[in-house]
DNA sequence: GCCCAGGTATAAA
DNA sequence: TTTATACATGGG
């Protein structure tokens, strides 16, 4: 990865490929959208931001120096070599090399544990423009004003409220999920930042005593809040390729890379559900 | 209108 | 321990 500062912000080069599209449109994140030229605009820790690829560029607007090492290096996960970890995934389960061929310049983002969770726990039975809207709802009517968004409302903050004040998120069942989760998070009950390096079925087994917080949306936390790259969200979809697609492949002998493993099984299986 | 969304709680076998 | 259903809402 190679980065300089320009008038325009951070422009980045890495040898392994980062397509935007992949990245920010995957379902691993719901506070990024499109522009019509292809950029996308997002709001992280409460900033605002335009990235853009040009000629093989990724271009963080507005973006110093500072901003590149303190927040962006890291949520982008830039100091990752992801076709080294595709190498990896394959050598270990050689019948993966169709699915990881299947989808290019995925990147796993550090997102920030709280938003992770309170979104996967809207994401459950929903489909991703109406979990957009909810979080951005749920972002306008509680998170702060930033100047041109909202940043996301923090745990304390939500865990103060009740079931009632979230009607305006018209989140339906999952009110009550996201105030067992905050009050949970808020009193320390539920402890997101020694999930950073705690055993994984330690962290999975905590998150999991929150109402709401089943298999699915605990590994989802832990992969994409965490950056748990060993996490691995089973769903419907998963257990279908597993069993036909992929007959054989266990999480456990996909290794470290498990969660990263996933985002090319699902896809590859996605593609061909739609043939 | 109808189907269903990268689920989970709850109540039954 | 496994299997069926309801769940709130609204996008396509």
């Amino acid at each position: 990865m190679n980065v300089s500062f320009t008038s325009e912000g951070a422009v980045i080069t890495t040898e392994d490929c980062f397509d935007l599209k992949n990245t920010f449109d995957c379902g691993q994140c719901f506070r990024w959208d499109e522009e019509p030229d292809g950029s996308y605009h997002g709001i992280v820790k409460g900033k605002y931001t335009r990235i853009s690829s040009k000629d093989g560029y990724i271009i963080i607007s507005g973006c110093c120096e500072d901003d590149f090492n303190s927040l962006w290096k890291d949520y982008l996960d830039l100091d990752a070599d992801y076709n080294s970890i595709r190498s990896e995934i394959i050598s270990l389960c050689p019948q993966l090399r169709c699915a990881v061929d299947s989808i290019d310049g995925i990147r796993i983002l550090r997102q920030e544990p709280w938003e992770a969770l309170c979104s996967f726990i809207i994401s459950q039975n929903n489909n991703i423009p109406r979990i957009k809207g909810i979080v951005s709802r749920l972002c306008e009517s509680f998170g702060s004003d930033i100047g041109n968004a909202y940043s996301f409302p923090d745990a304390d903050k939500i865990a103060a409220l009740s079931e009632a004040d979230l009607a305006p998120l018209r989140a339906g069942f999952r009110a009550r999920y996201i105030i067992d989760a905050a009050r949970k998070v808020s009193s320390g009950q539920v402890d997101l930042e020694k999930m950073h390096d705690a055993p994984i079925a330690d962290c999975r087994k905590e998150l999991m005593t929150i109402t709401g917080v089943g298999a699915k949306v605990a590994e989802c936390t832990l992969l994409y809040g965490l950056h748990r790259l060993d996490a691995f969200p089973i769903d419907v979809w998963m257990k279908k390729a597993l069993s036909t697609t992929f007959s054989g492949i266990t999480v456990e002998s996909l290794g470290r890379y498990a969660g990263i493993a996933q985002q090319y099984i699902f896809h590859y299986s996605r593609i061909a559900a739609a043939q």
